[in-house]
DNA sequence: GCCGGCTGGTACATTTTGTTACAAATCCGC
DNA sequence: GCGGATTTGTAACAAAATGTACCAGCCGGC
């Protein structure tokens, strides 16, 4: 799948779990790093680059469920839940808060192993928001849109200036183009408020990015209207990371 | 959220297992169709807009492996397993097939929803449609849609504007060419609402459509109404990616 | 503070969709 | 074929959603 071998961290206060498990994915041609603790996972977040985390939910200390919901509200961390207990409760709880999937101990390792590489298909498939901080160049139609430096670049190589909330918006579409996007998910993709009843601040921010972008406002081709749905942006969009 | 409840198909030949999962999940907010063998469900698949398939592996007939892999292999349908066996080799291998999730029998509903919440909330932001049916180009009668930047072209190459209704009742045709579609499914095909009991909402939208698409709209061609039954699209369509 | 751009709220025009009403078409039993 | 019941076509209207001009508040730069 992924060009090296996929890296999962596995965090587990029970040392035998940790390193028998470690030993089995590494045997299978992952790599593997044990943590003993959420404290000790954060360190190796940072220390390294993770693809997934095995996370055993009940841990002594800062619980897994809050490292948990940690990893999947900050981003793109695919995670699968350890959970002790045959209790239903605590396994819905698990996915409730959004974890990737979930395997009861005790556990056959070929399953985890199975699970390990169906979220991995799945995670590796979706948008690389991972570290926009590359020189991540977004081409559609003609137009460059170079995300880290905040420039948009006409078909005719003259720079197009954005404000944030139009760049914002221009992002939120061009990594999910092709998609109908409603307005409570372009709030949240673009400034993270939740939207107010009426709110119409997005179809005002649309209406100002058209006007920039479309050859004919009056006539959008890039973003398309759903009514009753949303906006959807129609155009290929190529990544280049220059 | 997604614009209208989901629409999940529940395929399994054992029918109370089938009924009582549809009444909950309706009774949860999501449409929920049935089937009973694998056959049913593809008729199912034709017919109505299904946003996941619920499905049992140990069918008669046709196995539910083999419509699973179908189901993962064509593209954009996320697919939950049941398994009755608690065998975990049968899991593994459903799994390894690519299906987004399972469930083991007895299953608690409740998790069961959670899941279908968890894996829908993956897909549904999910990158761009995915891989192969990027382009998707439908030709009928020198006419030509795109279904990825919702444009359609006329025969002799000019553009045709269609809301995004028109758009979706078109579409809901082409796919299901020379097949006809009652009133019910092409409202659950377009809007995924479940119609009024004197809804004529779907002929005013077949009458629009008919004025843009048919040379004469008093004497359709292309979209026959079939006393009794619904509407038909009777051309023949071929669908060329790119 | 002053200025200028950005942003969201409001208001109103416009577009799209759903509902109603009625005419036309179709079916059915005779 | 005829008459009535049912279904469909569509014009006309009503309701809902969207497009956008305008304005006021905010924030950063000076």
């Amino acid at each position: 799948m992924s060009d090296p071998s996929p890296h999962i961290l596995v965090v587990d206060d029970h040392r035998d779990i940790r390193e028998t498990l470690a030993r089995y994915l590494i045997k299978n041609g992952m790599r593997a790093t044990t943590a003993e603790s959420a404290a000790h996972a954060r360190k190796a977040l940072k220390a390294a680059a993770i693809d997934l985390v095995v996370l055993d939910i009940m841990m002594p200390g800062e619980d897994g469920l809050s490292l948990c919901r940690h990893l999947v509200e900050t981003g793109s961390m695919p995670v699968i839940l350890l959970t002790a207990m045959a209790d239903d409760t605590d396994r819905v709880i698990g996915l409730e808060i959004g974890a990737d999937d979930y395997v009861t101990k005790p556990f056959n390792p070929r399953e985890l192993l199975a699970r390990i590489r169906a979220v991995l298909r799945r995670t590796s498939l979706a948008p690389k928001e991972r570290d926009p901080i590359d020189h991540e160049m977004l081409h559609f139609d003609g137009w460059a849109l170079n995300v880290s430096r905040r420039e948009l670049i006409d078909p005719e190589g003259i720079a197009v200036a954005l404000s944030s909330g139009e760049f914002q918006l221009l992002c939120a579409f061009l990594k999910r183009p092709k998609l109908v996007l409603n307005r409570d998910q372009l709030m949240d993709l673009t400034t993270g408020r939740t939207p107010a009843v009426f709110d119409r601040s997005i179809d005002n921010q649309v209406s100002r990015l058209r006007r920039k972008i479309e050859v004919d406002a009056k006539d959008p081709k890039l973003i398309k209207t759903v009514w009753g749905g949303g906006y959807m942006f129609t155009a290929d969009v190529k990544d280049s990371s220059e």
